[in-house]
RNA sequence: GGCGAGUUACCCAAGUGGCCAAAGGGAUCUGACUGUAAAUCAGACUGCAUCGCAUUCGGGGGUUCGAAUCCCUCACUCGCCA
């Protein structure tokens, strides 16, 4: 990820024109579900509070669901708030339970390499300057020491079994033929117990995170009432869903990273840039930090003029930037605007061409490679087969023009600079550097 | 510990000896229509290859000319009873 972090940090702002914080929260439509609202809302509106929300380390890196929460703490943090960033050192070697199947374990020294890449991207949102800089801390500094014993009776005697499975993901795996192991069906206590830490260590009273979690962010506030006698807070955010019904945060099958390895620049300005219509909206209040008014304006873009497409442009711009920087933004939009433009690609000068086609998925490759090995080598499918299905289906496309023949090779039809565009269906595009 | 039920392709789910590479639905992909949208309609959807071949129905072994389908065994899951 680039280091543009602080440029973009400092340009954001939450919007004066609400009454309060709270108000625009829930105008964004993050709140989902929450401890006491009214009791929230004073919080929110007083003295600076500490918060913290969780990422376990399940993969190298964070992804768009993960954003949302990151993006929900810099407006609390924006606001004055002091955020602490946690990562799962310790409930990643765990596993949250998920509704369908158990998760399979991944071994300590995976785990400790992919905090630390978590730990750099959660950093990246927040401001680590002024008195409420971010602080970053690890559930297994204090899980670590705990012995088994010190589990059991300190913590393990403030939970009732009767509520651990009434919690959705606990009963959610009673219910189906997986089951759950006593290790994830523990998950909850491990996140009840960081809460309760942070509590004493820090007067963590807020913790936020994802509606899928509420369970387990009750699990903390309900401990913290037992052990302490007080009551804290949460915030779920909702899951975000398409109105079309799929799931958010897709792209050809595959999760949207926040990491520029996993998921280029381009791939991620194109995700947006594909935004349906009827969610664009939606997706404005929670991934940029626009005012409500320039929302609205957005909205009335959308309604006017659908088909340029303003508010999703505007909407990838922006969060591709946050995420990726400027400069790696304006690289992902030219090369768009080579690829998907009016014009002929052969009028594109070679440096613009090749600026552009190695924002895709791209190979070096022989002039008399088959069209099928290319379409397998750029991943653009899957396997031969595949390659050969598709091509018979009239959906690859060499320069722009239809591949008819599944025993073509890319040939003398180059593009300036030596390279050519293949294309599988409407927008999924791969660049043929060709060596020879 | 005892008894019963179950494990099918990305997901759900039919199939109980050959007509099963395996019904149906969802997801996904492609085409048409479009705005690099949605909805709709059509097609595809194990792999390699020119009718064909190879591998698949939890793992392993067996019966049979032939098994996802029958037998043995191991693993896992669910339920009831202890």
């Amino acid at each position: 990820m680039s280091a543009t972090a602080s440029e973009s940090l400092s340009s954001q702002s939450n919007d004066s024109s609400f009454e309060s914080l709270w108000d625009e929260l829930t105008w964004r439509g993050l709140v989902h579900v929450s401890t006491d609202a009214d009791a929230l809302k004073e919080l929110l509106e007083g003295d600076p509070i500490t918060y913290y929300c969780g990422f376990d380390p399940t993969a190298p890196s964070l992804h768009l669901g993960n954003l949302v929460q990151l993006l929900l703490m810099r407006r609390l943090q924006l606001a004055g708030h002091r955020p602490l960033g946690l990562v799962g050192g310790a409930t990643g070697l765990i596993g949250d339970p998920r509704p369908t199947a158990e998760r399979t374990l991944n071994d300590n020294e995976t785990v400790a390499e992919w905090v630390s890449y978590l730990q750099a991207q959660v950093s990246k949102f927040l401001s680590a300057e002024g008195d409420n800089a971010v602080r970053m801390v690890n559930n297994l500094d204090w899980t670590s020491p705990m012995s088994a014993i010190d589990f059991l009776r300190d913590v393990g005697k403030y939970f009732r079994v009767g509520t651990m499975i009434k919690k959705d993901a606990v009963s959610a795996r009673l219910n189906s033929d997986a089951g759950i192991s006593y290790t994830e069906f523990s998950y909850q206590v491990m996140q009840g117990m960081d809460f309760l830490e942070l509590y004493r260590s820090y007067g963590c009273v807020l913790q936020t995170g994802g509606s899928d979690q509420w369970g387990n962010l009750t699990s903390g506030t309900d401990l913290i009432h037992k052990a302490e006698g007080a009551s804290v807070h949460a915030i779920g955010t909702p899951l975000i869903t398409n109105s079309d019904g799929t799931k958010f945060g897709k792209s050809e099958g595959n999760a949207v990273w926040l990491d520029d390895a996993m998921t280029s620049p381009y791939a991620f300005y194109q995700f947006w840039l594909n935004t349906d219509d009827a969610d664009v909206v939606q997706r404005l209040k929670i991934f940029t930090f626009f005012s409500r008014e320039r929302i609205s304006e957005l909205e009335t873009a959308v309604a006017d003029a659908p088909f340029r497409r303003e508010a999703q442009k505007t909407l990838a711009f922006e969060v591709t930037s946050l995420v990726h920087g400027r400069d790696a933004t304006e690289a992902a939009i030219s090369a768009s605007a080579a690829l998907f433009g009016q014009g002929e690609l052969a009028s594109l000068d070679a440096e613009t061409l090749a600026a552009a086609l190695r924002e895709l998925a791209h190979v070096e490759s022989a002039g008399d490679s088959t069209i099928v090995q290319l379409l397998v080598d750029t991943k653009l499918v899957s396997s031969a087969s595949e390659a050969r299905r598709a091509i018979s289906q009239g959906g690859v496309y060499l320069n722009n023009i239809a591949v008819a023949d599944d025993q073509a090779t890319v040939g003398s039809d180059l593009l300036p600079g030596n390279v050519a565009v293949l294309r599988r269906g409407k927008k999924t595009l791969a660049g043929i550097f060709v060596t020879s």
